[in-house]
DNA sequence: TGGATGACGTTCT
DNA sequence: AAGAACGCCATCC
Protein backbone atom coordinates (compact mmCIF):
# COMPACT_ATOMS: atom_id res chain seq x y z
CA UNK A 1 0.00 0.00 0.00
CA UNK A 2 1.42 3.69 -0.63
CA UNK A 3 0.83 3.94 3.08
CA UNK A 4 4.25 3.31 4.94
CA UNK A 5 5.21 1.11 7.38
CA UNK A 6 3.52 3.16 10.18
CA UNK A 7 0.34 1.00 9.73
CA UNK A 8 2.30 -2.24 9.34
CA UNK A 9 2.08 -2.08 13.29
CA UNK A 10 -1.90 -2.52 12.89
CA UNK A 11 -1.71 -4.86 10.49
CA UNK A 12 0.31 -7.56 12.19
CA UNK A 13 -1.62 -7.37 15.10
CA UNK A 14 -5.41 -7.51 13.50
CA UNK A 15 -3.20 -11.02 11.45
CA UNK A 16 -3.39 -12.52 14.37
CA UNK A 17 -6.92 -12.02 15.40
CA UNK A 18 -8.53 -15.50 15.43
CA UNK A 19 -11.35 -16.99 13.44
CA UNK A 20 -14.47 -16.47 15.22
CA UNK A 21 -13.26 -13.50 17.24
CA UNK A 22 -13.27 -9.88 16.64
CA UNK A 23 -11.42 -6.65 18.36
CA UNK A 24 -12.48 -2.89 18.35
CA UNK A 25 -10.00 -0.53 16.42
CA UNK A 26 -8.95 1.16 19.61
CA UNK A 27 -8.09 -2.10 20.98
CA UNK A 28 -6.01 -2.96 18.00
CA UNK A 29 -4.68 0.72 18.63
CA UNK A 30 -3.53 -0.02 21.99
CA UNK A 31 -2.21 -2.80 21.24
CA UNK A 32 -0.06 -2.02 18.53
CA UNK A 33 1.08 0.32 20.55
CA UNK A 34 -0.48 3.75 19.28
CA UNK A 35 -3.31 3.94 22.37
CA UNK A 36 -4.74 7.11 21.05
CA UNK A 37 -5.07 6.51 17.03
CA UNK A 38 -8.31 4.21 16.81
CA UNK A 39 -8.69 6.19 13.86
CA UNK A 40 -5.87 5.15 11.86
CA UNK A 41 -6.78 1.65 12.28
CA UNK A 42 -9.62 2.56 10.52
CA UNK A 43 -8.23 4.16 8.14
CA UNK A 44 -5.58 1.74 7.80
CA UNK A 45 -8.21 -1.43 6.41
CA UNK A 46 -9.64 1.52 4.19
CA UNK A 47 -6.54 1.61 2.48
CA UNK A 48 -6.15 -2.82 2.29
CA UNK A 49 -8.67 -2.15 -0.79
CA UNK A 50 -5.55 -1.32 -3.11
CA UNK A 51 -3.36 -4.19 -1.74
CA UNK A 52 -4.16 -7.29 -2.55
CA UNK A 53 -4.25 -8.55 1.31
CA UNK A 54 -4.35 -11.45 3.22
CA UNK A 55 -5.42 -9.36 6.84
CA UNK A 56 -9.25 -10.62 8.20
CA UNK A 57 -10.13 -6.63 8.05
CA UNK A 58 -13.56 -8.04 9.18
CA UNK A 59 -12.61 -9.04 12.25
CA UNK A 60 -11.82 -5.16 13.28
CA UNK A 61 -15.32 -3.42 14.74
CA UNK A 62 -16.17 -0.12 16.48
CA UNK A 63 -16.60 -0.23 20.09
CA UNK A 64 -19.93 0.13 21.84
CA UNK A 65 -21.34 0.79 25.40
CA UNK A 66 -21.72 -2.03 27.54
CA UNK A 67 -19.12 -4.59 26.12
CA UNK A 68 -20.66 -4.75 22.62
CA UNK A 69 -19.57 -3.70 19.16
CA UNK A 70 -20.89 -3.16 15.49
CA UNK A 71 -19.54 -2.95 12.03
CA UNK A 72 -19.03 1.04 11.59
CA UNK A 73 -18.26 1.13 7.93
CA UNK A 74 -20.14 3.48 5.75
CA UNK A 75 -20.39 2.28 2.93
CA UNK A 76 -23.50 0.28 3.29
CA UNK A 77 -22.25 -2.45 0.63
CA UNK A 78 -18.95 -2.76 2.41
CA UNK A 79 -20.65 -3.35 5.93
CA UNK A 80 -22.92 -5.82 4.30
CA UNK A 81 -19.84 -7.99 3.27
CA UNK A 82 -18.19 -7.22 6.75
CA UNK A 83 -21.32 -8.75 8.60
CA UNK A 84 -21.57 -11.40 5.98
CA UNK A 85 -18.01 -12.61 6.60
CA UNK A 86 -17.90 -12.91 10.27
CA UNK A 87 -21.18 -14.38 10.30
CA UNK A 88 -19.67 -17.12 8.11
CA UNK A 89 -16.94 -17.49 10.68
CA UNK A 90 -19.41 -17.92 13.34
CA UNK A 91 -19.73 -14.54 14.91
CA UNK A 92 -23.34 -14.09 15.82
CA UNK A 93 -25.29 -9.97 15.84
CA UNK A 94 -28.43 -9.61 18.48
CA UNK A 95 -31.26 -7.83 17.05
CA UNK A 96 -29.64 -3.91 17.43
CA UNK A 97 -26.74 -5.52 14.88
CA UNK A 98 -23.83 -5.59 18.08
CA UNK A 99 -21.56 -8.85 18.48
CA UNK A 100 -21.02 -8.89 22.40
CA UNK A 101 -17.11 -9.06 22.90
CA UNK A 102 -17.89 -10.90 26.40
CA UNK A 103 -18.43 -13.95 24.27
CA UNK A 104 -16.68 -12.89 20.45
CA UNK A 105 -14.23 -10.14 21.41
CA UNK A 106 -10.57 -11.07 21.35
CA UNK A 107 -8.59 -10.97 24.56
CA UNK A 108 -5.44 -9.61 22.30
CA UNK A 109 -2.02 -10.41 21.88
CA UNK A 110 -0.53 -12.72 24.25
CA UNK A 111 2.76 -11.68 25.76
CA UNK A 112 5.43 -13.86 25.04
CA UNK A 113 5.65 -17.26 26.92
C1' DT B 1 4.61 23.46 5.04
C1' DG B 2 -0.23 23.49 6.61
C1' DG B 3 -4.73 22.42 6.42
C1' DA B 4 -8.08 18.77 5.36
C1' DT B 5 -9.50 14.08 6.18
C1' DG B 6 -11.43 10.06 8.83
C1' DA B 7 -13.89 1.74 8.67
C1' DC B 8 -13.07 6.04 16.06
C1' DG B 9 -14.40 7.23 20.88
C1' DT B 10 -15.93 10.11 24.59
C1' DT B 11 -18.43 13.98 26.32
C1' DC B 12 -21.77 17.28 26.13
C1' DT B 13 -26.65 18.95 24.70
C1' DA C 1 -32.01 8.44 24.47
C1' DA C 2 -30.31 10.39 20.15
C1' DG C 3 -27.39 13.50 18.00
C1' DA C 4 -23.95 17.07 17.84
C1' DA C 5 -19.41 18.48 19.16
C1' DC C 6 -14.93 17.76 20.10
C1' DG C 7 -10.32 15.37 20.70
C1' DC C 8 -7.32 12.50 18.54
C1' DC C 9 -3.03 12.19 15.04
C1' DA C 10 -0.72 9.71 10.77
C1' DT C 11 -1.32 10.47 6.12
C1' DC C 12 -2.64 12.95 1.99
C1' DC C 13 -2.27 16.77 -1.28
Amino acid sequence: MRTGKGWDRFYRVIARIPRGKVATYSQVAAWSGAPRSARHVGYALAALHATGHAIPWQRVLGARPRGHAAVTIKDPLGAALQRRLLEREGVRFDSRERVVLATYGWTGPRRRK
